[in-house]
DNA sequence: TATTGTTATACTCTATAACTATA
DNA sequence: TATAGTTATAGAGTATAACAATA
């Protein structure tokens, strides 16, 4: 096979991952968290509680989309807001209870799909798979803002 | 490092492409075409004239929702409707020359920063996420209704 | 009856703009 | 002035429901 070049090998990659997120949301049906929810408790879990305006530079929207996302995980009891100690403008969001309950049952019905179809890939290609998980991370915090 | 669990792989996977999906668009700024769109685009020329329902299960959506990128595609001169020579109620989507060109342009502006970010990690990581690609594709066309 | 496609409507996620409160 | 957050509004992408035309 001749080699991509890197433009053609990055539409490509781009165009799978359209194709992954659109099967797994069509296999997921209705969902209680979403993607954007789920990856702002894991944030709080591994690093502790935040500002709207940390989690939204740390997940690439603006504070506006995260008020949103975090008023939808207030609402459902996932996470609290707590006045920042010194600074009267901030509010500190941090998991409930709830929340780590929620977190823990980490492959949710959403997932249950793309776990299993995971679990069913030889040891070689899961283990491409996690590896590239770890580059797409790093990707994904480039020039954070 | 103890090694994690396919859940937790699974759900740490998930998590990266939602953060690597957010930046992308965050670097975007005004977008021509989505990756959605552009995802049909590139089907149609790598298998040829396809129908809204074909392509709505290739890329898992919903018809209707297929029928609205079809339009956009459309109203932007990338594809025609043409009837189909045997059965009247499909319509065959075809790429026009207009949308080979659009696609010819693999990576515009919205994926530039992406390329520019996958060209400055080194050869293995690159390898790593290639080799990713393909299994990403394969699982998003798994069970694939 | 089953399939293809369209139209109407709604929901989720994110964006921009305009505002208030605090530093 | 600059920053943190909120409220209002809009757009993109997808969904469900109801329908028409054809097989």
């Amino acid at each position: 096979m001749v080699k991509k070049s890197l433009e053609t090998a990055t539409a490509d990659l781009v165009q799978a991952i359209g194709l992954l997120v659109r099967r797994v949301r069509a296999a997921g049906g209705v969902q209680e968290v979403s993607w954007s929810q789920t990856s702002v408790m894991k944030r709080i879990a591994a690093s502790g509680p935040a500002t709207i305006a940390d989690l939204a530079r740390a997940e690439s929207v603006k504070p506006q989309s995260m008020g949103t996302t975090v008023a939808a995980l207030e609402e459902m009891g996932f996470v609290e807001r707590k006045p920042h100690p010194t600074d009267g403008r901030q509010m500190m969001i941090e998991l409930t209870p709830k929340g780590a309950a929620e977190l823990k049952r980490t492959v949710d019905a959403k997932r249950a799909w793309l776990l299993h179809a995971i679990s069913q890939l030889d040891a070689s290609d899961q283990q491409t798979l996690f590896a590239a998980e770890e580059i797409i991370r790093r990707l994904a915090e480039r020039d954070a803002v």
